[in-house]
DNA sequence: ATAAATTATTGACTTTAGCAACTATTGCGG
DNA sequence: CCGCAATAGTTGCTAAAGTCAATAATTTAT
């Protein structure tokens, strides 16, 4: 070694770290006594967990993260199956693969861990001051990076149903966004509010949804898709939103992509939406899932001259 | 909440810790299959770690510190005792209460986890430069600090046998030491080597020892039990040493009390010892313990004037 | 085309853990 | 000093968690 100076150091940095090993052992085995309390054994939600962060794994890729043994693995998912939570397909690509992802149900389930764990964590950083939780974060950032977090490549975001407290984001948000973006006018927020009430109003779960993006805990997106109001067997996709910062992750495109597999599962023969000329980076994507523009159309609203646009997609 | 801004920032916040935990949980998960390779089930690890850091607990206190359930920890404890590890004496003052230690085989176990996991996290640490290293052990003060980990109330040392190398930092530590504090030259170090040297060559583990007390990983202190080398049944204890940085713990208190105990253990009738008047701190202890001054006498030794002093305590 | 590797499942097990009931003490209030 | 709640620890029973090896179905490499 270098000198007995930094080699003494060295020795103390070693016992730190195991010294911080065991307090956060510690700490972890405290957290998870609250999971504990859900009606799912630990390694059961923390399997949901890992599914409802990707739009589909394989059993194999997943017990690697989450270091747990095959065998093992496929019984707990063979339970969520039975219990409707999770579903399995085929991969086209490889026959020996399955893909795996939660079903609407194992949606739900997620959806009420996550706000539990949240919750807990959230109780727990109230407890300090502003200032106090950053530093927190930031350290955790630093070891993070020191210890050499391979970059997550499971998506930073998350799909779910709507919750309460989602409309009324997704109306402010469409104002806000119109607003600032493209200039609208209030009329066009109005609009918005019109759909989402009607939505809430009219909603058949059976043949309508909504979904929100989240990342960060935060809502980063919206799209809907519902009846379309004449046509039978139609679904009309509306209200596709994503926020500026979340753009870039292909939030969008995953979006669509839902809507339209499920407009599919349900039975829809056609999917269609409307949608302005000058709306570019959400054109793009319906070009990408496969609709084709079917009609053009000028009208003044919003308090802009603007081309109205229809676009459709058969199944 | 106050603003819209902290609203975010706190969910943020929320989700960056919940990230952590997961990434935590997963590399504490890795550090645990490097115990697996030991012969110790983990929990089974922790216990004899635990064990290793106290004079004595009881099972309770135990099972608090480790959050693990008393019944669970009464049958790890019991199959630590059948296997010789850990020995359970009643306590005197309550008749419910059990004392727990560490046997020497025990010791020896746990010296072992101990080095496995040292290694293994100096092996992680020397993969980061002196400055990734400290922001490292930094971010986990913070942390630490944040999420209130109460100062750990087990004492911050330990005792234990000696070990290749112990005895060169027994001779070199005396010698730098006396230097500095008291002037002594080098006739001084060159008695301490004679006398650990006297110690290996004649060792009897069974009437004879040697502690060490270590703290973050180093050495800090030290004292020797040996055969008196003229009266029988008489033990004689040397070399008792703590280390500047280490003093004011209690470690001399403790050193000389595992001796006693040590000493009455094996059936010495009674510990003698000599030491000089300015060894303040020494006689003090001595003192403590129940140790009686017999003689006292002037001599010229390691370049100064002394008074030598021998010191008693029947068992 | 055959061998080797990969993906997933199953059967048969062990270990790990938690709860509840029970015993032996202790400390406390009347 | 008696009775009773609280504490320390043990034991029986059960569930959860995890392991290991064998197997089947594919895919990939030689």
């Amino acid at each position: 070694m270098s000198s007995a100076v930094s080699e003494t150091d060295f020795v103390q940095r070693i016992e730190a770290v195991r010294r911080f090993n065991r307090f956060y052992t510690r700490h972890i085995g405290v957290l998870h006594e609250v999971l504990l309390r859900s009606p799912f054994p630990l390694t059961e939600a923390r399997v949901i967990y890992e599914l409802a962060h990707h739009e589909q794994v394989t059993a194999t890729e997943l017990a690697e993260e989450l270091g747990l043994d095959p065998g093992y693995l496929s019984r707990i998912l063979g339970g969520l199956q039975q219990r409707g939570l999770v579903v399995k397909r085929p991969s086209a690509s490889d026959g020996r693969r399955n893909l795996l992802s939660l079903t609407d149900a194992g949606q739900e389930s997620f959806a009420k861990l996550n706000a539990d764990s949240r919750n807990e964590t959230g109780a727990m950083l109230s407890g300090l001051t502003e200032e106090e939780q950053r530093s927190l974060v930031e350290a955790m950032h630093t070891i993070q990076r020191l210890l050499g977090a391979q970059p997550e490549h499971r998506v930073p975001y998350l799909l779910r149903p709507h919750q309460p407290g989602d409309m009324g984001w997704v109306v402010y948000r469409h104002g806000v966004l119109y607003a600032q973006e493209y200039g609208w006018d209030e009329q066009f927020e109005a609009l918005v509010a019109e759909i989402v009430a009607n939505f809430i109003k009219q909603f058949d779960p059976k043949r309508e949804r909504c979904w929100i993006a989240e990342k960060d805990g935060q809502n980063v997106g919206s799209v809907f898709l519902v009846k379309h109001p004449e046509r039978a067997g139609v679904g009309k996709l509306r209200l596709l939103l994503v926020e500026p910062q979340a753009r870039g992750l292909g939030i969008g495109a995953r979006l669509v992509h839902e809507c339209v597999r499920f407009a599919r599962q349900v039975g829809y023969r056609k999917v269609t939406l409307w949608t302005n000329d000058c709306l570019h980076a959400a054109r793009h994507i319906y070009e990408q899932v496969g609709f084709a523009l079917v009609q053009s159309k000028r009208h003044h609203s919003f308090g802009h001259d603007l081309v109205g646009e229809t676009w459709e997609l058969e199944l």
